[in-house]
DNA sequence: TATGAATGAGGATTCATTCAT
DNA sequence: GATGAATGAATCCTCATTCAT
């Protein structure tokens, strides 16, 4: 098993950009705390604005909403997670399914850390999903992914190998996603994980099979 | 999450006379249109009452609180995909898998429809999911899925066929919700539906060829 | 210590008319129930004609509305308070000091069972004490308490006489009221009845000894 | 009585600013008001923010909830009591008995002053009584009648003191609110006062005579 | 730039009473 | 007489956002 850091959101650094000051990050690190403590019924900027030991209103001069401070939440894990995926699925000492194997372990893992939050992020989607933004933050990851399927499915046609990567996308992210809702021992996660690799590697397997397979022929 | 008092949910009466029956009805009728057409967080009980035409104490004589009704309205959806998946896994005169790539077709198709009440209601979710009669009603389906995994797995251990039974009905339940995230035309989910079925299929035939696979051995 | 039925709310007889039907008798138990199980906030007239097997509009039927029930059980635990201080004031074998110290300490003992019942019944009292019927009742108790104190003060004045009286009485039943608000043991109520007992009979025999006494003098 | 949460009463915020100070002082009055003109059954959050010309936004930002503001009240009424108690019964240059009397007739006419609140606030307690900051609010009045019968009973044992302390405090305070529910003069005020004072005055006398005066004896 | 007081519409739920059956 | 469904005003409380200081 190789080290992977999870994403912890709540030990967050800027991404890219040099933050302005302190503040924006005092506020997210509160709005973390105020998601996993509370829940996301109970996120309210006064709530975030309070914890984070600033105003209200010094909290609106840099988050024009509450939604944009959710979003920018989200976007951060988003990005920690492509990261993530990036460094094990890029590390080409080891062969593909391995990688993919780990790959599976370590989102897992991530997702059942800081599950309340998550759980607590996700509860507060309707809130920011519908900015034009996030469809384009949650594809960020595909471009590592689509490497990685293109290294393992090099004969499949364009749209087989995009239908097996959005569906491995999709179904890591949900399937995580709804893992991680119930508490889980380091067990549970090591079984399941397991499972779902397989899976996916026994899926990628019947495309290697047959690269242009489509459902008729099976 | 801090402490949260699950409200009770079931039905405050049983509806013994029809016009009960009627007004259930009404209710939740009126219900679904909100959802649909106004979304989760617009589906007041106020909303509801209004447009089934009837005053909010009589919505409050049949249902305890607003979370009940849309524990209701998930509880027959629940209900009706349970009874779906039961007439295609069970229908032996096609090849387990056939049966596999039927319910996956179907159960994205019916996603699909309606798609808008049942965002809405997955949205609405943090208000009834943590009620003790959610978990109850939405294990009702494994039952299907279990015989059907002991058909197709007769060799394998309990805890592998768990776990894939497992695997697989929360991948089928939560990337069909996120497929139908997005309006979707029938090719797409033909499509899609084939990809997520060989991904089943190819994994099952990998767990009948190892039967007592387990983490272990990779 | 004499045998004295302390007043019980809960196991009523119709005092003075008979009862219609046993609905009525019905309805007031279930309202002591209410009372007590649930307190004055959550006594309403469906909850009580649930409890009592009956329905709303039965209920309606034989009480005008709800503060009539709770009036209704008032005045009945003032006929049965009434009758216990009758019984034990006009009992001429015992000397009148001991017989008030009898009927203090009977008193408190009665207020402090069913406490509950008696608390909620006080929170409710501006339900019903407005009624003109209340004063009537309340006032019932008074032609007892009158003839011992033409017993106890012969030679007083009739203003100083009922002064007393007024005193005597309002302190009984409102400190009474206060001390049963928190729970008693047998020890407390022997003890605090002795003291209040002692105020009684020596303000009593102050009174004896300077009937004509007023403020100036002392 | 069932299971009753008792709400935290204490004041949201410090009122640091004049402002704060400003805004409470025209809650509490407004708050007043209602009782006094509404009672206690129309005290609503609405109505008193309505009445001092703020929004319910604002009233909820200074007092947690409804019962926070009659608890104020309250509280405000003690500590007025309080004080005026301790100045007269301070006063070594009267007799101790003087001090009573005058305590009491003092007590009775501040009860009959501004008695539609009292009243009302005294039918409101259910809705506060059961905090935790109310019981110690109303012991604040104990250590000053403790000392003033210390002075009275130097030779009394503590647990007689004790009593005579609580039963003197109750009565005072349980028959003065029964006394001013009714429209009273000044004379009638000075003859139950009087009257009332009197008894005190007995009882003492009758413990300084028999200072280990217990139950057993009679 | 920072503050945090003020807003007030909005939401869930209750309940005394009526009246058609 | 008996029923109990229906009513809908009334209540408490929250919260995103603004704006005067």
């Amino acid at each position: 098993m190789s080290k992977v850091t999870s994403p912890r959101i709540s030990s967050r650094k800027s991404p890219k950009q040099e933050r302005s000051n302190d503040l924006v990050g005092a506020i997210l690190q509160a709005a973390v705390r105020v998601l996993a403590e509370e829940g996301a019924h109970r996120f309210t900027t006064a709530r975030v604005a309070e914890r984070a030991g600033v105003s209200v209103g010094s909290l609106y001069q840099y988050f024009p909403n509450k939604a944009s401070i959710l979003f920018r939440l989200q976007s951060e894990e988003w990005q920690q997670t492509t990261d993530m995926l990036a460094e094990i699925l890029s590390d080409r000492t080891k062969p593909p399914f391995e990688r993919l194997r780990l790959l599976v372990h370590a989102f897992l893992r991530s997702e059942c850390e800081e599950a309340s939050v998550r759980i607590a992020l996700s509860d507060a989607a309707p809130l920011y999903r519908d900015a034009p933004e996030a469809e384009a933050a949650k594809r960020a990851t595909e471009p590592v992914m689509e490497e990685f399927m293109r290294e393992v499915l090099p004969a499949a046609s364009n749209p087989v190998r995009n239908v097996a990567c959005d569906l491995i996308m999709t179904t890591l992210s949900t399937v995580g996603q709804d893992f991680s809702a119930t508490p889980r021992t380091e067990e549970e996660i090591t079984t399941f994980s397991a499972a779902m690799a397989q899976m996916f590697c026994a899926y990628l397997q019947s495309l290697v099979n047959q690269p242009d397979y489509n459902r008729e022929e099976y």
